[in-house]
RNA sequence: GCGAGAGUGGCGGAACUGGCAGACGCGCGAGACUUAGGAUCUCGUGGGUAACCGUGGGGGUUCGAGUCCCCCCUCUCGCACCA
């Protein structure tokens, strides 16, 4: 029976000695330069982890084993979001507390990520559900409530009556809810909201600080939303008072031909008839009951209702029909618009819908046919004041638009404005299994505790289930509910909200870096020390949210001088998207799901790493293919036989003596190719310079240690327990992890034969091989010889020789 | 509709700033060693009998295009009446 390569009975053996001698740990030595190497957390499902987060944590993995290896401190650590719905619902469901489910999945996760050989260093190890972590999570929240960053508002929101909570619109997927798909209807409650909105301008303009994918950089820009117009004042034709509306357009005010105010809009009121009072409250109620499904159907035809009312506009005095319309919403700007259908494709609609006038002020297009609204393009025409007094005629839009802007600024009528999409973010969720709010209630008011009394720890309770008023389970909980206001000693009543799964993710980078601090939430210097993050790889499903929420709060704690950095991650990838064998999406109703432990059973992890990274690149979406795991563990059985016997001792073919100059060229090849691909995450090709070079090494009689040694620190972060057994059989001490990378001699990379392709009129015709140092004309002759036959004796009309690459001959 | 990204053998994918298309792996074929092989090793493998043709399709620039420019098609992701 040979002795062949065991995976089970060697990654079982160095998993014990990396948890022995934990040689991850990151020491706080501020000698040394540090790499601060950091995963997406992830919420400890049922389920286990799945071949998707193996992609993401093996590539963080590789990245920071070489990282060591090159001489860096590194900072690799993993920890639970841990908080969330799912253990709440079980809870429901089975009595069983979240905090059970929590520790038996995290129990899970933790053990299938040592069994991958991930070297995180687990004396850093956080949860977010830990009293000692989201004591700095309600602190965090103490001081944006201190400045004026958290406020309470009566906000229609959407309540899930299925799930006894209020939703987030992210957690609502076609007006269903995400988790269940149970219905959402609109339901005014009271809310915690953070002013993310004050921080709109700084999130948007630091994004060209960092190093992120270009999608994921645009999608920010586009949540933000920021647009840059102006205000203007429309008086009300017979009545005192104004609309304000905001346009990106200024410089097509002469063209409006009417107003459109949202149906919620508190005008309307005013402004309505009493001819038209009928009509339009039968609008507005018929568009009050449309779901948000409804209303954001795309290609409806567009309704609306005239109020009778009529606004005058403030350049030419005109007399503008008031309308109402829900495409008009009245969350942005000011929830009244003023309607220019020759410039405007919405508004054009509506004016055809409802017989209302066009009037071209941009010249250069055919409004009768569809809007015109290329700004690039066109000047502006029929926009001169009726006394004469402005006018922006012939200008271009770029220019009109500053120049009316301040006339109207001068007249009062108007002024430059800014708008977001971003809206304040709601963070209050009406759950038992999240972050309590640090906040009593007394006589009405919300009064914060002092910081000196965090955490607010959650109320144990065997009754998980919502109280049904919309508040969370812990309105059921008198005891922990009533109490009284620490400093006053009044009677008061804690918030019985909890904070959205998104708090303790927010700001878990920072904890990393001084888990165990029970006086600061993080050690200046240390935060100075290890922050940045330099590379974070998750999926881009957080490329808006998590990312975004995360960037506000390291602001605001950046303004309060905890943070040293103006943004958190400067270097940003997303792992792609594994699909199962068939090409689909992985899901178990289709039963391609793959399991990393079956994987493991079978192929080892080193295997599983491996092909996790040869699959493709980083970030493309693709296919899992069992076949492929077996293709590398051939490469890694290849690997094991160049060195090992089948005693399972040093192969006779491994040898002291000097390597051959080809030989030598290949492993300097091979060390350039892992570095160079490693630095650039392009794994997949490191993987296949490996394979070239044991394919040689296996047609090798003789192995040179000078070859093989160093080749096993190049497999080492991607093969770690492999390359640990190798490197012992190779007579080494361990760790391979302490050994120094291979550095490659630029003057080995490169051959000192060059091939040559010989063209002719582009087309290959055949080769020749040349010394490095040939000389053009050398060079020549030779592909003229070889080309003899194509060039039948005439000379050729010209001859492109391009050096050490190709030479053409044009005829 | 708007924005971002991507289309290369039977399959996953290589190809640096324009310079030998298809590295590496899977699969497939042949052979060797074997009592045996779904182990291992070696060789072959884009299409076509060939001239030639080949990187989603069509134009263009160039001595030369997977790569650059224009038009079109398909797929993935995100946004979705944001004035």
């Amino acid at each position: 029976m040979s002795k062949t390569y065991d995976h089970h009975a060697i990654e079982a053996k160095w998993q014990a000695y990396w948890e022995e001698q934990r040689p991850f740990r990151a020491l706080d030595d501020p000698g040394k330069p540090k790499f601060y190497c950091l995963d997406m957390f992830p919420y400890p499902s049922g389920s286990g982890l799945h071949v998707g987060h193996l992609e993401g944590y093996t590539a963080t993995d590789i990245v920071s084993r070489y990282k060591r290896m090159r001489g860096f401190n590194v900072l690799h650590p993993m920890g639970w979001d841990a908080f969330g719905l799912p253990a709440e619902q079980y809870a429901v469901k089975t009595g069983i507390h979240p905090a059970i489910t929590t520790a038996q999945n995290i129990a899970t996760f933790k053990r299938q990520m040592k069994r991958v050989g991930l070297s995180y260093d687990w004396d850093r190890e956080i949860s977010t559900t830990d009293p000692d972590y989201y004591r700095w999570t309600q602190w965090i929240f103490l001081q944006l409530f201190k400045r004026g960053l958290a406020y309470v508002a009566e906000v229609p929101v959407n309540w899930c009556p299925s799930l006894g909570t209020v939703l987030a619109n992210e957690e609502i997927v076609d007006g269903k809810s995400e988790v269940g798909g149970f219905d959402v209807i609109r339901k005014p409650m009271r809310q915690w909201v953070l002013k993310i909105t004050a921080y709109a301008d700084r999130l948007l303009d630091d994004l060209s600080l960092v190093e992120w994918p270009p999608s994921t950089l645009e999608m920010q820009k586009n949540w933000i939303g920021r647009s840059i117009g102006a205000e203007v004042e429309f008086g009300i034709a017979g009545m005192n008072g104004t609309i304000r509306i905001f346009t990106t357009r200024p410089d097509t005010l002469f063209g409006a031909t009417y107003m459109v105010l949202a149906p919620e809009h508190p005008l309307v009121e005013v402004v309505t008839t009493a001819e038209q009072r009928q009509a339009v409250t039968a609008y507005r109620e018929a568009a009050a009951r449309k779901s948000d499904l409804q209303r954001q159907e795309l290609d409806k035809e567009k309704t609306g209702c005239f109020t009778g009312g009529y606004a005058v506009n403030p350049v030419n005095g005109e007399k503008l029909p008031i309308w109402i319309a829900d495409y008009v919403l009245m969350g942005y700007g000011t929830g009244a618009i003023m309607a220019v259908p020759a410039h405007d494709a919405r508004d054009w609609a509506f004016a055809k819908t409802y017989s209302l006038p066009i009037r071209e002020v941009i010249a250069g297009g055919n409004v009768d046919k569809e809007a015109f609204v290329e700004t690039a393009k066109g000047l502006v025409v029929n926009s001169t004041t009726p006394d004469g007094g402005f006018s922006i005629d012939g200008l271009a839009p770029v220019a009109a638009i500053p120049k009316i802007t301040d006339w109207l600024e001068s007249k009062g009528k108007g002024r430059k404005a800014v708008n977001y999409k971003l809206r304040d973010w709601l963070f209050a969720r009406q759950r038992y299994w999240g972050e309590p709010f640090p906040i009593v209630w007394v006589e009405g008011e919300a009064r914060p505790l002092p910081e000196e009394q965090l955490p607010l720890t959650l109320p144990e309770t065997s009754n998980f289930k919502p109280s049904g008023s919309g508040e969370s389970p812990l309105a059921n909980l008198e005891d922990w509910l009533v109490t009284m206001e620490p400093l006053s000693g009044k009677p008061a009543r804690r918030e019985t909200n909890t904070m959205p799964q998104w708090a303790g993710s927010c700001w878990y980078y920072l904890r990393f870096i001084d888990p165990n601090n029970s006086a600061q939430l993080v050690d200046p210097a240390k935060e100075r020390y290890w922050m940045p993050v330099d590379l974070y790889i998750g999926g881009s499903e957080h490329a808006v949210l998590h990312l975004l929420y995360s960037r506000f709060w390291h602001k605001v704690l950046f303004d309060i001088g905890v943070v040293s950095t103006p943004e958190p991650f400067k270097k940003l990838v997303h792992q792609g998207i594994v699909l199962g064998e068939d090409n689909q999406k992985m899901s178990k109703s289709r039963g391609n799901v793959v399991n990393p432990d079956e994987m493991m059973d079978q192929f080892g992890a080193d295997a599983v790493r491996l092909y996790e990274m040869f699959m493709g690149p980083l970030e493309a979406m693709k296919p899992w293919s069992t076949r492929g795991v077996e293709g590398v563990t051939r490469f890694l059985e290849r690997v094991w036989r160049l060195m090992v016997n089948e005693e399972g001792r040093l192969s006779g073919a491994v040898v002291s003596s000097a390597p051959g100059l080809e030989h030598q060229r290949l492993l300097h090849q091979t060390i350039k190719k892992v570095t160079e691909d490693i630095e650039h995450l392009r794994f997949n090709t490191a993987i296949s310079q490996m394979m070239v070079f044991t394919n040689e090494m296996t047609k090798a009689e003789q192995r040179s240690r000078a070859l093989i040694e160093p080749f096993v620190l190049l497999l080492s972060p991607f093969a770690p327990h492999l390359a640990e057994e190798l490197w012992g059989i190779l007579g080494h001490r361990p760790s391979v992890s302490q050994q120094p990378w291979p550095v490659f001699d630029p003057a080995l990379t490169v051959s000192d034969r060059l091939t040559i392709p010989v063209q002719i009129n582009g087309k290959l015709r055949g080769k020749i091989e040349v010394g490095t140092d040939a000389a053009r004309e050398q060079v020549e002759s030779l592909a003229r010889a070889q080309a003899a036959e194509w060039l039948q004796g005439k000379e050729p009309r010209k001859v492109v020789y391009v050096e050490k690459k190709l030479i053409n001959f044009v005829i």
